[in-house]
DNA sequence: ACCTGAACACCGTTCAAGT
DNA sequence: ACCTGAACACCGTTCAAGT
């Protein structure tokens, strides 16, 4: 996120006059593939805001503009890359056991693990495949176990993954934000906690130093207690 | 999100040859207030993508970058910005009643109803100003009331917080992508879902027609019940 | 058919010059 | 001190030209 980088900090002689005429890239020697697994290793490497067409065709040894023969443009290249990166991290597929609670329980950190390991993409991960038909199974499966109809068994799983998917979008994206940024907005809350009037916020007062970070994972933790608590609690089959 | 603008529909003549060279904008005419108070009818005007230098200084009569006088930079003044929509959408603030449940269903929804209500900003409020200290007053006021302790107060209180946050932030930010974006990724779902193998994918096939869409809202009341339910039982008050 | 070169239409940002 | 003009360093995207 955080806009865009600072110009004055010229990198690298970005394309200097003679420019050394790059050996011409072999005919069909491109693919969907091979262009992901290029964006895969710039992202690994640079970061997501340094991908860019420049940069994927550095890696590729090609003009960068050669990736429109296999790409409508960056936003399709991004959703490929993105279905590449769930697939690895799901690629086992998750077990059913004889615990439909723990199953989902495990299955919640599953996910959130997902994200927190690629966070930069958490955003984009939730707003444009937001429904993963595997882990949809997996999660109406258990609660089916559990006892629920349909009806419910459908609701509840929409429910807890979206509850899921966003939370662990947004706790990931926070990480992903660059460190000035992190350490700007910390400074702003610190500064405005600091000014507070006990008066005007005496829960907070009272609360004193329990008051959990932004960043706290405990956080986390408690909600999917309480989300899993009542989904076991409602089960028709307890 | 949604990277960037198609480059091949010019519109307005942008910029021709003589530039009618604008009157000078008076002196000391510009404030960090008056410029946020233009930025935001560009916004409501024309979407959060069209919030560029350009825009704002042909709303303001000034030159763009007669802007960075009084913000470091673009990001500074969206922060800017996102401050002034939440004192406008909190300005009544919560009034505690004597059901103290009930005090943070309303919360619940009052969050939920501003990020819907900026769907556009929601993405960047969710990150960027992750705590409220107004909403953190009131929810641990009401989980103190309803008896818990300072440290499962301030706990509940995050955790709570947090997950209404993220959640109301990637719902609204789903209704504020491009309609051509969401209809694509709507058409990608159904397509992937008609090929499903019921043999593959059992317990879908058992649910049927059940499954909510991504946006349908009963998912986000469900999940907030399941949540508030356990709050309630949990609290020693009771 | 596939890759390349050069151009285009934007962006945010900097900095010297005007007033 | 505050506003303006012109330039700079990027971007994604298009399209005619090469091979």
């Amino acid at each position: 996120m955080a806009t865009r980088k600072a110009a004055g900090q010229a990198k690298a002689p970005t394309r200097t006059t003679g420019t050394p005429a790059r050996p011409r890239r072999a005919r069909d020697s491109l693919s969907r593939d091979i262009i992901v697994a290029a964006a895969d290793r710039v992202v690994e490497r640079e970061g997501l805001d340094r991908l860019t067409f420049q940069a994927i065709g550095e890696e590729l040894g090609a003009h960068p503009t050669s990736i429109y023969r296999h790409f409508r443009d960056k936003d399709e290249l991004l959703l490929a890359l993105i279905d590449t990166l769930r697939a690895r991290s799901y690629s086992g597929g998750m077990v059913a056991t004889d615990d439909w609670m723990a199953d989902l329980r495990t299955q919640a950190h599953l996910i959130h693990d997902h994200y927190m390991r690629y966070p930069e993409f958490a955003l984009q991960m939730a707003l444009r495949r937001p429904t993963d038909f595997s882990s949809m199974e997996f999660s109406i499966g258990a609660l089916r176990r559990g006892g629920y109809d349909q009806e419910q068994a459908a609701l509840y799983a929409r429910a807890l993954g979206q509850l899921i998917r966003s939370a662990s979008s947004i706790q990931a994206a926070l990480t992903a934000m660059p460190a000035d940024v992190q350490d700007a907005d910390e400074l702003t809350w610190q500064m405005d906690y600091r000014r507070l009037d006990p008066a005007e916020f005496p829960n907070i007062a009272w609360a004193g130093d329990s008051l959990p970070g932004v960043r706290d994972p405990r956080a986390w933790e408690s909600a999917l207690d309480l989300l899993l608590e009542s989904i076991e609690r409602h089960a028709p089959g307890a």
